[in-house]
DNA sequence: TTCAGGATGTACT
DNA sequence: GTACATCCTGAAC
């Protein structure tokens, strides 16, 4: 079996951001069967990062998720509207998380369409079909994840990773170099803005 | 094509 | 009351 065990997880959180792209996300709700392939991730490293919802050690009912057992998804709503998308790392009281910023659609795509924009894949333009889980509110809305999710184990049935396209009945797709950079959107963390702690395919 | 502004609710001060 | 790990729309070019 190909699923992520939450030993992937209890490492570095910079190392399984790195090695989160590639993977698929699989959801298993009510619009069926659902996949999409990781492009992009960020890490937030816990107490010391002042762009991390634990900085500092803050604890509170929100982040609680994160001081817990990792392999867990941690999810967030946010501006009123969105939600996001995280995975807990590290060991257990570490609290520290890779935040999922895009995802290449890759099964149920008339699902993700719907959710999306409320129309079958096929009748979508070709700015929409881009536009499917190209941003962490997006994925979250397209993939069906709410906060009804949060701390949902990762090995479960609901949601999980997949390491192997062949698991999903997908073509291997070709390996491609990866870049680091900035994270995005968190411009009043000081010192931790310009931290290299995004990853994503050049 | 790029850009400014607004939507909207929860967490925390 | 303020800030927020965002996205969409509409206007200007």
């Amino acid at each position: 079996m190909s699923k992520l065990s939450p030993e992937f997880y209890a490492r570095d959180t910079l190392t399984v951001a790195r090695e989160l792209l590639g993977k698929y996300l699989v959801r298993v709700g009510p619009s069926g069967l659902l996949a999409g392939r990781i492009l992009e991730t960020e890490a937030y490293t816990g107490p010391e990062d002042k762009a991390c919802h634990t900085y500092g050690g803050r604890r509170t009912p929100r982040t609680e998720v994160m001081f817990g057992p990792p392999g867990r998804a941690y999810i967030y709503f946010i501006y009123g509207m969105y939600h996001c998308l995280n995975f807990v790392t590290e060991p257990e009281g570490t609290p520290c998380a890779v935040l999922i910023r895009s995802l290449e659609p890759a099964l149920g795509l008339d699902g993700i369409a719907r959710l999306r924009f409320k129309k079958p894949y096929a009748a979508l333009i070709s700015a929409q079909r881009k536009n499917l889980l190209n941003g962490p509110g997006k994925l979250c809305r397209g993939m069906d994840i709410t906060r009804a999710l949060n701390g949902a184990d990762l090995a479960g049935d609901t949601l999980y990773v997949c390491d192997s396209s062949a698991h999903l009945g997908l073509p291997e797709p070709p390996s491609r170099p990866v870049a680091c950079g900035p994270r995005i959107g968190i411009d009043y963390a000081e010192e931790a803005r310009d931290w290299p702690y995004r990853f994503y395919y050049l």
